[in-house]
DNA sequence: AGCATGTGTTTTACTCGTAAAGCATCTCCG
DNA sequence: CGGAGATGCTTTACGAGTAAAACACATGCT
């Protein structure tokens, strides 16, 4: 197992001490020493999750900052791509409440956003003709290309970030986050949040 | 699997394949359908980086959503804790831009946080007396006995959210994040960004 | 038909973070 | 000394996201 296995300070019931060395050794990881300060301030207290939601956050925070390199030079945001694409992958138009969902933001976001890359040719909307509620947005030639020119782009530059780690390592890595992403979103419609 | 594209390592290495079936059943990972999608319109890019840093950023999301529960209830937002857990994990006073480094933001947003977080009684200013252009912030008593309330309950509740995945894996899964932001920072660093 | 209620989208008011400019103060060096 | 430049912090202007209200339309019930 992970080396070190019992932690420090001991005392701990239910032990399941992560933490530190797990054979590579001089590592820089912030999260781990942060993790540390808390342990000598409280010694009783597990600190377990912090290694894995402050790790996840992150990394969040810095593959986003390394992400949207590739991006801005096209002119876009990540919120912006996010919507691009769902149009993208999906293949048809879809509406603003769809967008909304697929995207993982707000209606009113998506209406703003909407708005901006119509300005920008990017997408056209048209309303629904049986029912004059709901629009339907789609991709304009533009925005395809634009989409299918920076896609490469951009996910050749996310696999140059990630090779930080080797392949076997991103499996493993992919499979977990996938795994605990699967259930936390189980979760998170059972309780309905 | 998923390697239409010939990655180093000759597709992915041992067999591991990532995407589905890992021995783990029905998953409703949304990650894992968008992949899926983008696969079929661009069968030959390599989506493997997407698996990654989309499931991180997606859980960075529902795990903030999750984590700020017990925090609002203490009337404090997450950025506003971390503040705090900064002066309290390392026990002594800290200028604004110690804060700013110690918690990944601007020297402007920690400026209007301490302003807010003083008004409060959570934490105090003072000058330096030999560098009159440095400040001092330091935890009031009201302040460190509120972050040694909620850190309890915040870490039991993170606990219970993360308990979606067995130990052992969360051990797996907080030893490949460290890596990979040990390896991240390491490079950002030496990228000067 | 006529009205209450529900649904899809947009608008409004506000919060928060940031970049860039602005102060105040220190340090270096002639 | 005394100014040039660096440093630490704050202020300003602005863009982006959100929740809640507003709007427009549809649907169902009597």
């Amino acid at each position: 197992m992970t080396g070190t296995q019992g932690r420090p300070g001991g005392g701990n019931g239910g032990g399941r001490g992560r933490s530190q060395a797990h054979g590579n050794g001089a590592r820089g990881d912030t999260v781990a020493a942060v993790v540390g300060q808390w342990r000598t301030v409280h010694p009783d207290l597990d600190t377990g999750p912090m290694e894995i939601i402050g790790r996840v956050n992150r990394c969040a925070a810095l593959l986003q900052q390394a992400e949207d390199a590739p991006l801005r030079r096209a002119g876009l945001s990540r919120p912006e791509f996010d919507l691009l694409g769902a149009l993208r992958r999906t293949g048809h138009e879809l509406t603003p409440s769809e967008l909304a969902r697929e995207t993982f933001s707000s209606g009113a976001a998506v209406t703003k956003r909407v708005k901006q890359l119509t300005e920008r040719g990017l997408v056209e909307r048209r309303g629904d003709t049986r029912d004059r509620r709901v629009a339907h947005v789609r991709l304009t030639d533009a925005g395809r290309d634009l989409v299918d020119g920076i896609l490469p782009e951009q996910l050749a530059y996310e696999s140059a970030v990630l090779s930080a780690l080797d392949a076997d390592r991103q499996g493993e890595l992919a499979d977990l986050l996938g795994e605990l992403l699967g259930r936390l979103e189980g979760h998170m419609r059972a309780l309905r949040v």
